[in-house]
RNA sequence: GGUCUCGUGGCCGAGUGGCUAGGCAGAGGUCUGCAAAACCUCGUACAGCGGUUCGAUUCCGCUCGAGACCUCCA
């Protein structure tokens, strides 16, 4: 089976080839970490968590870098504009690093609720301000930037002579060029389209670093350049991100690759889409984003109820990563309650006898779904497809179907693979702590008291049994021989 | 203004030139001491208008609507 990817470069489905097999260098970009980590992140964490599972259960040795920025970007082409982080601290009367520090450990534990697996490296741009520089220089003495009041430019119209600026985003450089506004602070750059490599710190920029262009900090691309081709080599297999990203971040990615050292760095561009709010998109320019905090605990004006950490991840992983997915409570509880009948019917497994024969082609559920992923990702597909056979599961539970022996082991394993290592899905319930054994048990054996109460035909008393679990929030579900239970 | 994307049944969301997506909600039924769960059946969705075609939700054009990028953004 063969893993196709959509390739923005080529904007076709590509077969994936890696270039070293069987290794595979993958490179998302993480997170700026100057705020609590919001709905938005948790789409390309999830989108690529679940490619680097696909790939590792496919027996690939993946290395997965994914930076944290925490040098912080200019706010505007202007001079005075300010290292976001920078301002931040200022504001908070923090150090910068603590700041970082702050919503680094946010964003790490926002990412294991949504069981986000940790990527290989977790870079950081400010421990790799030489790599930078030495990326800077290499593309001054090539001549494809320029230095100007001590801050370093791009310069994109000669670069452009030679190769191709805005192969990645579709721009066309003439008319970006053309349609050039007047913003003040231009004057240093000789032309509008030129974006920084290296800018000057004014005396009061705290985040300030030493370079052979006197005191400053990194500009907006070079740290993924940098990190990206350190840990990865040069080219490397596939580089992800937020379709927000693609331009001018990516596409300047790659000039400054190509400047460098005279070669594209990437073979396959991957980008999510965005979550909407209400049709717009959730963004912290716009205000209408939620954290993953708010979420978790339902504490935000939008939101109904709270929700779990893996109803939020199966709810992304319900649509087709370069869609977009629209946010509203209809559809997040939706998720949840589909989850909830996905994870009943993999444990139900348990519970089915064993037949002669099956009356089912247990094949079915591994050879579709993993077509659906190994097809550019398509989780939606592969998630339906599990529901086609939560429904069989639940049948072959009431005997209306049935499977031998082998036939269940194989279900219940592709299932759990499917599932748990490749979807990411876990239990919420399963909480695996010795009070979730406890409160099992104790559960039992209550309703192990409620089943002697009915078969004495006392059903007071097992109605009783019943609506004080129920009160407890314990869902009793009753079958033949017994009864099962969820929270 | 420039570049581009999208518009699917109550909601979310796949997909396809002719054949059931799936989930949630809703209706009816089966099972059950009751309830819940589960299972079965059901809604003749594909923005509008033209065109291509034997046939279009799927291809093309136009109209309307929504959105993204062009500035930090996942």
């Amino acid at each position: 089976m063969n893993l196709t990817i959509f390739n923005t470069l080529t904007g076709k489905k590509e077969e994936f080839k890696p270039l070293n097999p069987p290794s595979v260098g993958l490179y998302v970009c993480g997170p700026t970490v100057y705020g609590d980590p919001h709905l938005g992140h948790a789409r390309p964490a999830i989108t690529f968590d679940l490619l680097f599972r696909l790939l590792k259960y496919s027996g690939y040795k993946v290395r997965y870098v994914r930076n944290i920025t925490d040098v912080g970007h200019m706010e505007s082409d202007a001079d005075e504009g300010e290292d976001k982080i920078a301002k931040k601290a200022r504001l908070e009367q923090l150090e910068p690093m603590e700041v970082v520090q702050h919503y680094t450990i946010r964003y790490h534990d926002a990412m294991r609720l949504l069981n986000v697996l940790p990527p290989s490296i977790e870079p950081r741009a400010s421990g790799h301000i030489i790599e930078q520089i030495e990326l800077v220089k290499r593309i001054l003495q090539n001549g494809y930037a320029y230095e100007s009041n001590g801050s370093i430019y791009f310069d994109v119209e000669k670069y452009h002579k030679k190769y191709n600026y805005g192969k990645l985003s579709g721009r066309v450089i003439e008319d970006m060029m053309s349609g050039n506004r007047e913003l003040e602070g231009q004057d240093e750059k000789r032309n509008s389209i030129d974006f920084a490599l290296w800018k000057r710190a004014t005396p009061e920029h705290i985040m300030r670093w030493p370079s052979p262009w006197g005191d400053g900090f990194p500009g907006w691309h070079v740290e993924c350049s940098a990190m990206s081709t350190k840990y990865l080599g040069e080219p490397f297999d596939i580089h992800g991100g937020g379709m927000d990203l693609l331009f001018p971040h990516h596409e300047c990615e790659i000039a400054q690759s190509v400047a460098a050292g005279g070669k594209e760095a990437v073979r396959y561009w991957m980008h999510n889409n965005m979550i909407t709010i209400n049709g717009q998109k959730m963004g912290k320019s716009l205000g209408n984003f939620i954290t993953l905090e708010e979420l978790f605990t339902g504490n935000h004006k939008m939101l109904d109820e709270a929700y779990s950490p893996m109803t939020i991840r199966f709810f992304i992983l319900q649509a087709h990563y370069r869609s977009t997915l629209d946010f509203s409570n209809e559809a997040l509880q939706a998720a949840g309650k589909g989850l909830n009948r996905l994870m009943a019917a993999f444990k139900l497994i348990d519970r089915i006898k064993p037949s002669d024969k099956s009356t089912v082609d247990v094949n079915d559920l591994s050879e579709r779904a993993f077509a659906a992923l190994y097809d550019d990702m398509n989780s939606p597909i592969a998630i339906a497809v599990l529901f086609d056979w939560v429904r069989i599961i639940n049948s072959a539970a009431e005997g209306k179907e049935s499977m031998t022996q082998s036939d269940l082991k194989s279900l219940k394993d592709t299932f759990r693979a499917l599932t748990v290592d490749i979807l990411g899905l876990q239990d919420d319930a399963d909480e695996g702590s010795k009070y979730a054994e406890l409160t099992g048990s104790l559960i039992e054996m209550i309703l192990a008291m409620r089943q002697q109460a009915k078969e004495s035909k006392d059903f007071a008393t097992s109605d009783r049994l019943r609506d004080q679990l129920t009160q407890l929030g314990i869902k009793i579900k009753d079958r033949k021989d017994g009864a099962d239970w969820e929270l």
